[in-house]
DNA sequence: TCTTTTTTCCGAAACGTTTCGGATTTTACG
DNA sequence: CGTAAAATCCGAAACGTTTCGGAAAAAAGA
């Protein structure tokens, strides 16, 4: 390996002069500079960045904590696309990423405080946590290192929290049901360890108040954000309560699940039944019948979460919070309900 | 920042104890063991890691340069497989991985192996890139660190590369339109600096010419591995080439395309005309109608090849070559050709 | 009791870089 | 020409860890 010493040494200058020279101080002549950048080029001479942050405390380096990056999550592929965003952006800044792995099969005997200390990150990105998560905790009291939470609404000195707007979000997807005329509006909501399912049932509750129109505890169920458990719920609707004509799911997977339902109990959707979802995953656009549902701009997350989490670092900002607006996007779903 | 040094004062011992205690080394007496492990939980101490790889050369880091991590990718999930097989693995054996922020707008400045030096990774995985990418050749010639190709058929002492069997991929979706009677099939590829196309097309051509069919070159079309490319190459084979009665697209993605342009132009799929994809990417179980095709294993692509880094890097194998079986996906857009 | 072996510990160097404080040389100014 | 200022360079320390070589102390053997 090739280090600055052999510059100097053949160069014949001292270290600090090579330092200097090759990190654009100005306090180095211009000739000797170039000399200096020449037999650097000659050695095919590269930094080594980690004697380069032992000292100078930076890494120039984003700790990634995504514990729902697994096989499951590539029908949504929700987690890839806030990966991509924060990939953009942070390559643009001229940050790298490190990926933690976050063995979720044996107990994790690591915090992610731990993690991130240990590797001297500047900061780190943590999605898909569950509320419930015991190191989630310590991270934000800690306040050891600054942090941006995704879908998390917590906030302290260095930590900041980004997410869409589930709730406005969820009260769109209900007027559009009830601009449509429907009355008996269930909802397949998402297991209650995540926070945008407290969301979403409000954002529900909500849009059918304003309407005047009944808020029924049963007509909610539980689909814990999966296809199956969706396709679940949705059995368990049409039995109790044959007279709902619409279902709000809090989530395409389930929206997908229930649809499958549907079709194997012959109901015609949205002849007979509409069907809502939220996140606007792709298969959305491709289904049959196409879905309706919220669209949440995923890759937004990532991208403002990791200029959010820049910003903290960079004292730049004091805002703490970022929610990201949803949108309608009306596909085949859902239909004016019959008059009867 | 609490040090090595810090626990040496408090316990009364030297750094280089600390560190054998710390370390699990067999030259510490248990008590003084157990005395420092209790006064660096005391000081809530954490190693830092960047100090320590600087002295050992070990980072227990894999880079990742994947270049197609993007918003686009999000259809098919195609490189987020690849990196949760990747983060799986990884983390069974407690690597963690960098993520490189490989900038394709801004050209960049740096080769892959500068990255990789300077951030001292143990080793890298490479995928998504071209054949003619201007510094893969770099990577294999200068064998500078250990690496694993992603769908390029390179090797040397230490790059090995992993593949899905493409060809024989290939052959098996051609064999599945011949076995249903098609005898003019159509292929859309993708473009041809992937070397995927190259085998694809060869895997076409093999299994044409076993079945006594006739290879046209003027019925491949390039879709360049698109939808719209898929769609727009679809409407060329419709007007130039009546007779075709079946295609083989070389990626689900331009299967979707071409599946959107049959209907528009009212041509039912598959009674009038077969589709056959590659890939099986999620949309393809969810489309209408559901996309025949063929499944390659993207999700071991990325478990194996870190596996085969980790072999590589550790001298454990000689192997240098990983090919992936396929498996053929009957759905519904591929029938028995009507009999006339 | 004396020597040898084993156990337990430590000092110092090393990893490759940055940076502080100062030294030397050159240039500018009166 | 003498002095002040600017330009250019350098030595040494520091970052937090590991490890080599050996030293001191304890245990074992004769």
């Amino acid at each position: 390996m090739v280090t600055i010493k052999d510059i100097a040494k053949k160069a014949g200058v001292s270290v600090t002069t090579v330092s200097r020279a090759l990190n654009g101080h100005d306090d180095v002549n211009e000739e000797t500079r170039r000399k200096i950048k020449r037999v650097a080029e000659e050695l095919s001479y590269s930094p080594n960045a980690v004697a380069r942050s032992l000292v100078s405390k930076k890494t120039r380096t984003i700790g990634l904590i995504i514990s729902d990056i697994n096989r499951a999550g590539a029908k949504d592929a929700f987690a890839y696309e806030i990966l991509c965003g924060i990939n953009d952006r942070a390559g643009e800044l001229n940050y790298d990423l490190l990926l933690f792995s976050t063995n979720p099969s044996k107990q994790m005997e690591k915090s992610y405080s731990a993690l991130c200390k240990e590797r001297n990150v500047e900061g780190a990105i943590l999605s898909g946590l569950r509320l419930d998560d015991p190191y989630l905790q310590e991270v934000i009291e800690q306040n050891a290192f600054p942090c941006v939470l995704i879908d998390i609404p917590k906030t302290g000195e260095n930590v900041g929290y980004i997410a869409s707007d589930s709730r406005s979000g969820a009260a769109m997807a209900t007027n559009h049901l009830l601009q449509l005329g429907h009355r008996h509006i269930a909802m397949i909501n998402g297991h209650d360890r995540a926070h945008v399912s407290q969301e979403r049932l409000a954002g529900y509750r909500d849009a059918l108040e304003q309407a005047g129109v009944e808020y029924r505890p049963e007509l909610v169920y539980d689909g814990s954000f999966t296809e199956d458990g969706g396709a679940e719920a949705m059995y368990r609707i049409l039995l109790r309560h044959p007279e709902v004509t619409a279902v709000f799911c809090a989530s395409d997977l389930m929206a997908l699940g229930a649809m499958r339902t549907l079709e194997r109990m012959e109901r015609k959707v949205p002849d007979e039944i509409s069907i809502i979802g939220f996140d606007d995953i792709s298969i959305a656009a491709y289904c049959s019948p196409k879905l309706t549902t919220i669209r949440q701009d995923k890759y937004q997350l990532g991208y403002q979460g990791a200029q959010l989490l820049i910003d903290i670092l960079d004292k730049r900002t004091d805002n703490r919070k970022i929610l990201l607006g949803n949108q309608l996007i009306v596909r085949e779903s859902t239909r004016q309900i019959a008059s009867t």
